[in-house]
DNA sequence: GCCGTTTTCGGCCCGACTGTTTTCAGTCG
């Protein structure tokens, strides 16, 4: 079998790494499988793109070993290694050791002392009282083993991160509301943002924990208690989602904030600055690594950064992708905030599928401070969102043209259009009705399976086409239920710098399309961006954030989003662009 | 297995909670 992604790979290595940790092998070697799979999972790039100019160890995470497998299987579609050591080990055992509460050690004694391989063999030893025969194990340990493979069952994997962030806000809310409780925040993969969120961490401060842990296990939205200790609880929510809640001291907040608002290796990195200066960092304080006596502690994340000679990181950069070094050479990049967007270039009305009139739209736009918006209804051919004939959308000028008159000169209505690249790879206006447009956002809806070559060759010819300002959502994902489709994102990418086009990264939740990593790779290359909601209704508009944010975690300058322009720039741009 | 402004060898994080245990191992984050 030839073909295999970064995807692909980087699960292999996944593997690879529980199943020697289920072999009991060393913790660090097991450790760098899945941070090579972390690097591999994360890359704008694809690996043989990368192989082909001999750049493998470059990458961070990756060095000869794996380097060498890399290549294996790139070149024969098979890893040795991987034959060898399923072979040794049961790669049935990795499910098993997915169930909550079930790690190595355990998945490797139900497997060497009662013959276990699979997740239903488990299921049905748990349910006939067999595995509380095993030194260590009662039928406490057997029942949170049944609970864990029920709670398996349910798991959609990771959510939305426009699902969770409401539920973690409205959780915090509550719980800031208990006079105990003195301020809070979210904290974990939620406050840096990521597209998927797997649970929720949320601290709160606190002199008087007990009361706040009971109120939140007490929740009626939670389905089970995982645990209710003094300091920390955690529960599983009707929706499957975990959230874990601690409370601590005010004096100990920065060091906690920071430990738990991650990422991971973003704190191993921390720690080995702090090391090196003699210091252990923890989630409590920074201690004398010699005596473990605590030296500094740290109320607020600027005083834990100082400590170890660092300027603060905003949240969405600590993934360990080149953030520390650039904060010891004093380069972290200007980041792009909500507060720089001034105008919104994709969004529908009645026209399409959206749900309110144009006149509506603009007043919602304008009520949420912007300067201009852009009107983008569905073309011809989607016929599933009613798509606007050439007719409709002449019609659709005029009104647009009448509106913006009304909103005085302070807000600016330009006439778009969201069209379809087709399947065939055309455009579906032509060039003449194109010209008369303000801006025209091109976007591949139908067709997303077709092979690599395909569907690259299409919306490169939409890149070539120069009436086409912006790319909408790229890559055509839907977290978290659609994969990406099958793009070479570095050809798209070299003629979107070459034809002047700009790639946007959707802000609507479901989509964050370009991701982070991408629209990292495109500001590298000197391609501009464009954050848009894609709003059908006037809530939808306020879904900003999620896109700043996603521009934030790849690095994006406002400089190089052409939402950040003021009207008279953007129209400029537009005028030269239509020669 | 990765990595290097103290190291090409020897580090690589550790505290809370649980269940089982009479002092701790396993799991999780």
């Amino acid at each position: 079998m030839a073909g295999l992604t970064n995807r692909d790979i980087a699960e292999i290595f996944e593997n690879i790494a529980d199943l020697l940790e289920i072999k009991g092998e060393s913790v660090f070697r097991v450790l760098a499988y899945r941070e090579g799979a972390q690097t591999i999972r994360d890359l704008p790039r694809d690996l043989s793109a990368i192989h082909a100019e001999g750049k493998l160890t470059e990458l961070p995470n990756i060095g000869d070993t794996l380097a060498d497998k890399i290549e294996e299987m790139l070149t024969t579609g098979e890893l040795q290694f991987y034959k060898r050591i399923t072979a040794e080990i049961p790669l049935s055992l990795v499910e098993i050791l997915h169930v909550n509460g079930v790690g190595p050690k355990k998945v490797k004694r139900f497997w060497q002392e009662l013959g276990i391989l699979t997740l239903p063999e488990l299921e049905s030893a748990a349910r006939e009282g067999k595995l509380r025969g095993m030194s260590g194990m009662g039928a406490k340990s057997e029942q949170k083993i049944l609970e864990g493979i029920e709670a398996l069952k349910r798991r959609t994997n990771r959510l939305s991160i426009g699902i969770v962030l409401p539920i973690a806000q409205s959780i915090l809310n509550d719980l800031l509301k208990l006079p105990q409780a003195q301020y809070g925040d979210i904290a974990g993969s939620l406050r840096r943002y990521k597209s998927t969120i797997g649970d929720v961490d949320i601290l709160i401060v606190s002199d008087d924990a007990a009361p706040i842990m009971d109120a939140f296990v007490n929740r009626p939205d939670v389905a089970r208690i995982l645990g209710h200790g003094p300091t920390k609880s955690s529960v599983e929510l009707l929706q499957g989602l975990q959230v874990d809640v601690r409370v601590l001291p005010a004096a100990r907040y920065g060091t906690a904030l920071s430990y738990f608002t991650g990422s991971k290796d973003h704190n191993v990195r921390l720690r080995e600055i702090a090391l090196k200066q003699g210091l252990s960092l923890n989630e409590t304080a920074f201690s004398n690594a010699e005596t473990s006596e605590e030296v500094v502690l740290c109320a607020t994340e600027e005083e834990v950064y100082k400590t170890l000679g660092l300027p603060y990181i905003p949240p969405e950069l600590r993934e360990d992708r080149g953030e520390i070094e650039a904060a010891q050479a004093g380069d972290l990049p200007h980041l792009i905030e909500l507060a720089d967007i001034r105008g919104d270039l994709h969004m529908h009305t009645t026209w399409s599928d959206g749900h309110l009139s144009i006149r509506e739209m603009a007043e919602a736009a304008r009520q949420r401070g912007l300067s201009h918006i852009v009107i983008t209804d569905h073309s011809r051919s989607l016929g599933i969102a009613n798509g606007l004939s050439i007719e409709r959308l002449m019609e659709q000028q005029k009104v647009i043209r009448e509106v913006d008159a009304e909103m005085g000169p302070d807000f600016t209505v330009l006439h778009g259009t969201e069209m379809e690249i087709k399947s065939d790879g055309t455009l579906d206006y032509p060039d003449e009705v194109l010209a008369q447009l303000d801006l025209v956002i091109a976007s591949l809806h139908t067709s997303l399976r077709q092979s690599r070559e395909e569907i690259t060759q299409r919306l490169v010819n939409a890149i070539r086409n120069p009436h086409v300002d912006i790319i909408g959502h790229p890559r055509g994902q839907l977290i978290p239920e659609r994969e990406p489709a099958d793009l070479d994102m570095d050809t798209i990418f070299a003629a979107a710098k070459e034809h002047g086009t700009v790639m946007e990264i959707n802000a609507n939740p479901r989509r964050l399309d370009l991701d982070d990593s991408h629209a990292r790779r495109a500001q590298e290359l000197g391609i501009k961006l464009a954050i848009n909601t894609d709003a059908h209704s006037a809530g939808e508009l306020d879904l900003t954030h999620y896109g700043v944010a996603t521009a934030r975690r790849g690095w994006i300058q406002p400089e190089n989003v052409i939402n950040t322009w003021t009207t008279g720039q953007l129209l400029d741009w537009l005028r030269s662009r239509g020669q």
